[in-house]
DNA sequence: TACCAGTACATAGTAGCGCTGAATAGCGCG
DNA sequence: CGCGCTATTCAGCGCTACTATGTACTGGTA
């Protein structure tokens, strides 16, 4: 959709790939078709590819080859200890930028259109 | 601080300087004061200077110069209607993402750490 | 056989945003 | 005069998400 949303993923996209891997192990194409069904209607496979490459680079995930009845062979990511904890970071930096924006929003109540 | 504030900034800290501007004109200098008093301890100067000329450029707001008794003359900004329209846009990509991620939240309570 | 749709991964190139670091400029104070 | 505070500007960099394309494997169908 609009370039708001592009940007403000930034940062936010990692921590819910993370949060993802949390709850149970997948593979790109996976979260993807999550993401989509989650109405994050337009982010670009290639995206969540060079973001889980990123994560496996920082060694935040561990990785399984998993070969699949359909098409070429799953690269089955999750979540390791020193992920675990990055996430944790994640949240405490997402919660206080909530915070700060739910307190602007309450105060400065010109909801445009 | 760190990596990850600044990557969530993305985006975001557009739609704080719209919400700041849509209670009160001001100007970069007090802006980032501000922003240094509720938290957002390590925003560049240089970075809201940067995002005030965007916003300026793509006619979302008003500048006016008003002299200083300290210093050069401040440009002084205020929104405008476009800007209003835009930050409404702005609070209804933030609440869409923020819903995501408060689910994402409570159904992988994780808190690493 | 030939073709296509669906699954699954990968990557080169582009654009946008925030940060670093520095420069410029005006004012008041010791 | 030199220092510190106010106030703005700019070049260059790093990071992330998007676009667009390519590769590879399977099954259905005409």
């Amino acid at each position: 959709m609009g370039k708001q949303e592009t940007e403000m993923l930034k940062g936010t996209l990692e921590g819910i790939v993370l949060a993802i891997l949390a709850s149970r192990a997948a593979y790109g194409y996976e979260i993807t078709a999550w993401l989509r069904e989650q109405g994050f209607a337009d982010i670009a496979e290639g995206t969540i590819y060079a973001l889980l490459v990123r994560l496996e680079q920082r060694d935040l995930v561990d990785v399984q080859k998993v070969p699949s009845e359909k098409g070429p062979p799953r690269k089955v990511y999750s979540l390791n200890a020193a992920g675990r904890a990055y996430l944790g970071d994640f949240w405490r930096t997402w919660s206080f930028l909530a915070e700060r924006l739910e307190q602007l929003r309450t105060t400065t109540i010109t909801e445009g259109e």
